[in-house]
DNA sequence: TCGAATTTGTTCGTATGTATT
DNA sequence: TAATACATACGAACAAATTCG
């Protein structure tokens, strides 16, 4: 947490959230685990060039969120968290990607609607232009935390009625064999980041920093035939994506 | 862009900035590529339930940025950057990550030092706990535009002098070669994002969303032996990351 | 070429929020 | 708690450039 920036005052940006900021950028790199906590706020205010009252709000924000513990007398403790590692790869499935990081993980249906494709889920699909598909929105959690959000695009003439054997099943996986798919595989995967949006915020619970990482995938059968489409966020504080590049 | 999150007033991000970031969201995901501007000021006023004055900071903002680019009485016109595509995987390699995306690609020295090695670098380059390492931070442009910051570990005791090198050739690929490593692969990589820090913003020229990707990836010789450790951070508003699955 | 409509640019003033002392 | 400085946001009016019939 070096000193040699300080607070940007025409960013936009609350001094006491950029020092927010800044506070769960630094745990979450590790440079306090010495401690288990933070420093006294008299000596994070001269840190940031600030007064106080102003690290007191960061702090008060931070404590919100649950990313720190205020105990008078003693100081600010830090309450951890690890992050979760989520292996991306041939074989990515969410039910088994976690392992033994979560004891359960679910899949929760959220809409499902029938669509035309847009030329970009066509193409990904192997449809025709304006082709029916069916969108199917999920809530992917583990133990109860909210992992990721996905949408999904399927052929609508290859699987429709998907949306019911999702809810029955609670994965993607069964569903999919419902309909003699009894494997599949990823072709690609695209790796970008982003602010989240308030409805994303409010799905995948994110605090102080509402960064998204997003993918997006497409599966196939084991005939190489494009089946799924699948756009996933996943919330940048709590999860890493591994891509593990074996063999040769 | 739908409206039915307006903004929100005590989240610490000025109202102009949260318009700002999503009228860059919205570019992004191709909402206005019919027109290739965006809407009038008095609409997008009405949109997000601001004041014209505050539609008119937003949009400041993204035209100090390029994204946008104003024209008294015809509107406000959309400056039109494609986002590259940056492949990981068993072979990544910067020099030729891009391809044809870009005409010249160049990796700049920006510092050397020795350390002792922390836990976690010890451990993902084999070296014994406390073993010097070299630290080489790059600047990795394409075409003068800067695609990537990083910080590269490797043993000093295989490695020493390699800064040279890599000062000299402006290639990771051929300072390796010059301690006989003719080919070597790439193990693992992680991906997250987060906020990027001021310098890092100042490094990779920033604009309105200082998000980056991190990817942390350790690279091994023909003979799997871990020689390379690298923090890798990418614009993560002007690169995508393609994660390559090959196999099957 | 004219003129109306549209859209961005500018300048007042006022009120509220944020941060410091 | 109170005083102060500055950034943020709103409202109204008008100016200047562009488009289009």
């Amino acid at each position: 947490m070096n000193g040699e920036f300080l607070i940007d005052r025409k960013s936009g940006i609350a001094a006491w959230k950029q020092i927010a900021d800044r506070i769960a950028r630094a745990i979450d790199a590790g440079e306090f685990d010495a401690t288990g906590m933070v420093p006294p706020e008299t000596e994070l205010a001269e840190h940031f060039g600030v007064n106080r009252h102003t690290v007191r709000s960061a702090i008060a924000a931070l404590a919100e969120g649950g990313v720190l513990r205020r105990v008078q007398g003693r100081g600010t403790l830090i309450e951890k968290r690890a992050r979760l590692v989520y292996p991306v790869g041939r074989r990515t499935r969410f039910s088994e990607g976690l392992g033994r990081q979560a004891a359960e993980t679910d899949i929760k249906l959220l809409a499902e609607a029938e669509e035309t494709a847009s030329p970009l889920i066509s193409a990904a699909l192997a449809l025709e232009a304006g082709a029916p598909v069916i969108r199917i929105e999920t809530l992917n959690t583990a133990d109860g935390v909210p992992i990721s959000l996905a949408t999904h695009y399927f052929s609508h003439a290859r699987f429709a009625g998907i949306g019911g054997h999702l809810a029955a099943w609670h994965s993607i996986t069964r569903a999919l064999a419902e309909f003699g798919i009894d494997d599949y595989v990823r072709l690609s995967t695209e790796v970008t980041a982003r602010m989240a949006s308030a409805s994303e915020v409010a799905h995948l619970a994110l605090g102080t920093t509402p960064i998204v990482l997003e993918t997006l995938a497409v599966n196939a059968d084991s005939a190489a035939r494009p089946i799924q489409y699948s756009r996933t966020l996943f919330a940048a504080d709590r999860i890493a994506l591994r891509l593990d590049t074996p063999g040769g």
